[in-house]
DNA sequence: GCATCATCTTA
DNA sequence: GTAAGATGATGCG
């Protein structure tokens, strides 16, 4: 390293540089002669590991004295990286103390870094000699960065026709990343491929440089461009490719960045060099120097000594174990050489779609339709199709407003139609030649409403309403005849989202560029690519026609070539395709049908309320400042916990993880003080007012009075719905000036409220999955399940219990099924931990196999990943591996607590389905679900007879519903649903 | 203007 | 101790 001319930003007149994708630069390389049948090459950035563990893992030291955890947790990530991937050639690569040609650079690169802890220092040469005693090849060059080593060796690597694994965790490090070079951070287990660096930074590997460049790193003292943070060279990067262009566009960029992009431009080449990682660095090594010495003798000794002096106990007795990595190059060669190259496949699959931010060029055949002809002829061939996708692109993401702007449909993968209809930017020349809306509509009509053709899309209970406007009604449900014998009891159509939630809850989100970017490992273009984002958003029908349709055909494309690959999954699971056909479609379309009919709430009723409260408001507020003695805003934690512990002096401040005071109910409700009582009145009614009677009336239809909410049917872990825009599942019902709000929920003229819900529904559950007789006999016989609990836990009779017995054992049921612990028991019932663990002691000396559930649901959740529920849904558990202990508990919980919850999640979303098929339409309508609770407006003369209705098609429903869907469950004790009704919610409950 | 925290509402 | 969503305040840019 003698001089700096080693990379493409030289110190020239930035305007000049060349474009990106001319730069020589690793992440553009040609690597198709690469060969990915063998191991990859590993190069490990030593320092990285030494930092990161230094500072993450707890302190250890020997007897000695000698701190020992940045050479653990190193040594972890070299024999981690060691088993999964059995390479032949490998590099440690460790920075130096000398300064490099950065520091002669720049004043202030790394300037403000502190000195080395003693403490770290002192562990540097331990791992030196460690990495070489596991027979790895150690590089450190003077002048050089661990950086450099590692860009210059995974640069000759590639062209020598390797593949590369870059252990690391440093961001900067992206910049090396194409389709033969992958970071792996071995400390968190994080894979970085081509499609993870657009993920993470919205930029490509070969812009992370430019990215890096504008934005700065404050750490390693390189300064960026001021007012360009990371969103801002997101922006400029993917509107301009570059920083030549950028700068060759500069006029157009308004604001603070185009004005600082002027004023700092002579600092950019230099800000680009420091953060350009060189690859032509002077490396005397050659490609044998860097093969792993598979010898154990010429090691073993120094392995030996040094083990023994960093006491590391464990590893000094599997040196003599035959499955020490050490000992065991080469062996499972082939399942290792397996392991990798679906690693490198995964990235490379990622890198063959084009990324619309760079290129807009594709070799699909996606087809704008915009003309008669053209029409027809994909008219003939959806009416032959067995079954195509269909996507709606419309004005806004919230159903009930949505327009409809064009049509995009896919009969086969790689291939897609988008038919533009109320385009309407001003100066697109194709804005005139889109064919008319209606005329395109009411020739779909017939082959959209025919259930004999297939509808496949990505969650089509949007498309569903969106076409309801227009008088579509959406049908046809693509039955794969080799995935089931079964026949689908509704002709709705098979949607994406549902099989990639059935599937895997967990892995991925559900949204159409989650499972592109997992499942088929491409990045799609967002629609922020398309129409920008925030306050400068434009909606779909100011989109570019040639733009729309590229993001349309490939929502299709994607779609289509999900479903096939769903399909597939599906073929193998019988239990996953009866879940998504029998289960979440028909929930879907009854979702469907409940939010397009909404529930109507008495307006005047919330406005009266809103001014009650507001006026109640003031007057607390007032009185709180009285009391402080100043002005201050009740509403601000942070200046009520000021007031209340420092300027007050009460006693009893807790601090929450940020460091201010807390100040929420439980505290608060422990201190005697006037000021509290009056807070949490503040508090309660400006709740109240804000989330429930300003907003309720707020969302509802001006016109008609009624309020309707989304559903989301793929969000969360358990199988629940939830409930949005607004949420009418979290309406009051605990205090009874919450109540007020329920009593808003009303029924048309001549209707009322009917409200059904299930009893006890997961301690029920409980029962049947543990099988215990003692909690199965108290269900069987009808008892108060709280009381009985307490009775049997206590030893008493049930009438010998008091109220507080049963508070007691009611937190103790609860606990149970939140995967209880002592002290969380113990917080809820303000009660010492030795106490609350005596209770859970005796509860389960009384409930012996309830205890052994969770033993083994816990079991179960280590052995597979995953636990289920009572229809067989696979709820995965991704954490329960975790090294973080509190994680790994927390997970846990989450296990025990997941079958039961997610089980009656399956059984109501069972009840709707049995209920919708015997409900008469005339006379009623499921308006609300609410976990556990059906609500309905019903004829006030037909009442008695639709609740009783109701009624036996949710208590029948394991015993009726889940036959005729096709599982066959024996439980263990009665599902019991109460129903009431009422002129409102509140009165129905 | 946008993201995060603290708080509070439900099953 | 499980699972969610909405709000106002606050801090960053």
């Amino acid at each position: 390293m003698t001089d700096n001319d080693h990379n493409s930003h030289s110190a020239i007149d930035p305007t000049a540089l060349p474009s990106f994708d001319t730069m020589p630069n690793v992440a553009t390389m040609e690597t198709s002669h690469v060969n990915k049948d063998q191991p990859p090459f590993i190069l490990v950035d030593g320092s990285y590991y030494l930092f990161r563990t230094y500072h993450a893992l707890p302190p250890m030291t020997t007897t000695q004295g000698l701190h020992t955890n940045a050479v653990r947790g190193t040594l972890n990530a070299l024999l981690k990286l060691m088993r999964r991937y059995h390479p032949t050639h490998m590099a440690v690569a460790f920075d130096t103390k000398a300064p490099t040609f950065r520091h002669q650079l720049s004043a202030d690169y790394k300037a403000g870094r502190p000195p080395m802890d003693k403490e770290l220092s002192q562990q540097i040469s331990y791992i030196h000699r460690l990495v070489t005693a596991l027979g790895l090849p150690l590089l450190r060059i003077e002048g050089a960065e661990a950086d450099d080593i590692i860009g210059t060796l995974a640069q000759r690597a590639v062209a020598e026709g390797h593949h590369v694994v870059i252990s690391t965790g440093d961001k900067d490090m992206a910049q090396l990343v194409n389709d033969c070079v992958i970071l792996e951070d071995s400390f968190t287990g994080k894979i970085t491929d081509r499609a993870a660096v657009i993920d993470k930074f919205g930029v490509a590997p070969e812009q992370m440089i430019d990215y890096l460049t504008l934005m700065g790193d404050s750490s390693d003292g390189i300064k960026g461009v001021p007012g360009i943070g990371k969103k801002t060279a997101e922006t400029l990067l993917t509107k301009y490719g570059n920083i030549g262009n950028i700068l060759a566009h500069v006029d157009d960029i308004k604001g603070r960045a185009g004005k600082n992009l002027v004023e700092y431009a002579d600092d950019i080449p230099m800000n680009a060099q420091l953060a350009t990682i060189v690859t032509d660095l002077e490396i005397g090594q050659d490609w044998e120097d860097l093969r792993i010495n598979t010898d154990p003798s010429a090691y073993i000794d120094e392995l030996r000594a040094l083990y023994s002096e960093l006491e590391f106990k464990n590893e000094l007795a599997s040196l003599d174990h035959p499955n020490h990595p050490a000992n065991a190059q080469g062996v499972a060669a082939s399942q290792a050489a397996t392991e990798s190259q679906a690693q490198i496949a995964k990235s490379v699959q990622s890198t063959k779609i084009d990324n619309i931010k760079n290129s807009k060029q594709h070799d699909k055949a996606w087809h704008t339709v915009l003309d008669m002809p053209a029409f027809d002829s994909l008219v003939a061939r959806l009416e032959a199709a067995p079954y195509f996708v269909i996507d709606t692109e419309t004005t806004s993401v919230h159903w009930r407003e949505a327009e409809i702007v064009g049509v995009s449909l896919a009969l086969e993968a790689h291939e897609a139609y988008y038919i533009p209809l109320t385009h309407d930017l001003a100066d697109d020349p194709l804005t005139d030649k889109q064919l008319d809306r209606d005329t395109v509509l009411a020739r779909l009509k017939p082959i959209l409403e025919n259930h004999n053709i297939g509808k496949i899309g990505q969650h089509l209970k949007y498309d569903t309403h969106v076409l309801s406007h227009y008088g579509i009604d959406l049908l046809g449900h693509p039955h794969a005849p080799e995935a089931s014998a079964a026949k689908y009891p509704n002709n709705w159509a098979m949607d994406t989202m549902l099989a990639s939630y059935v599937i895997n809850a967990a892995v991925t989100r559900h949204g159409m560029d989650d499972l592109a970017r997992h499942y088929l490992h491409t990045q799609t273009i967002t629609y922020e690519d398309v129409a920008g984002k925030g306050a400068k958003q434009v909606t779909f029908n100011q989109v570019a026609i040639d733009i729309a349709s590229d993001y349309a055909c490939e929502d299709a494309d994607v779609t289509l070539q999900l479903f096939e690959l769903f399909n597939d999954k599906l073929k193998d699971d019988a239990n996953n395709a009866k879940l998504l056909h029998q289960l979440e479609i028909p929930t879907a379309q009854i979702l469907c049908n409940m939010e397009a009919d909404g529930i109507l709430i008495k307006r005047s009723f919330l406005n009266e309320l809103s001014k009650r409260f507001d006026e109640e408001i003031i007057a607390l507020e007032a009185r709180a400042h009285d009391i402080a003695g100043d002005a201050f805003n009740v509403g601000s934690p942070k200046q009520l916990g000021e007031v209340l512990f420092d300027k007050l002096g009460v006693i009893g401040g807790k601090k929450t993880k940020s460091g201010q005071y807390s100040t929420s109910e439980a505290v608060l409700s422990k201190i005697d003080h006037p000021l509290v009582d009056v807070v949490l009145e503040y508090r309660s009614l400006s709740k109240l007012k804000s989330t429930y009677t300003d907003a309720l009336d707020a969302v509802s239809d001006k016109d008609t009075d009624r309020v309707h909410t989304s559903y989301h049917q793929a969000l969360t872990s358990t199988g629940r719905l939830s409930s949005t825009d607004p949420n009418l599942q979290n309406i009051p019902i605990r205090t009874a000036t919450g109540r007020l709000i329920r009593q808003a929920f009303i029924a048309p003229p001549e209707r009322v409220i009917v409200a059904a819900d299930y009893s006890q529904i997961e301690l029920r559950l409980m029962a049947h999955f543990s099988g215990d007789e003692t909690l199965t006999r108290a269900f069987n016989e009808g008892l108060d399940i709280h009381t009985a609990t307490a009775a049997e836990v206590l030893g008493k009779a049930v009438d010998e219990v008091s109220a507080t017995e049963r508070r007691n054992a009611k937190a103790i049921n609860f606990g149970l099924l939140y995967g209880m612990s002592a002290f969380g028991l113990a917080k809820q019932l303000q009660m010492g931990r030795n106490e609350a663990q005596d209770y859970i002691d005796m509860y389960f000396n009384r409930y012996p196999k309830v205890k052994q559930y969770m033993i083994d649901t816990r079991a179960s959740a280590y052995e597979h990943g995953y636990v289920q529920t009572l229809l067989g849904r696979k709820l995965y558990t991704p954490d329960i591996n975790s090294s973080n202990r509190m994680v790994k508990q927390a997970a846990e919980r989450a296990a025990i607590n997941a079958p039961l919850q997610g089980s009656a999640a399956d059984i109501i979303k069972l009840a709707m389905i049995a209920v919708d098929k015997v409900l008469p339409k005339d006379h009623a309508k499921m308006l609300l679900q609410v976990h556990d609770e059906l609500v309905f407006e019903v004829d006030q003369d037909k009442v008695d007879e639709i609740s009783t209705l109701i009624q036996n098609a949710m208590q029948d429903v394991l015993t009726r519903t889940a036959a005729d869907c096709g599982w066959d469950i024996e439980f263990a004790v009665p599902l019991l649903v109460e129903t009431d009704s009422g002129h409102n919610w509140d009165e129905a409950h």
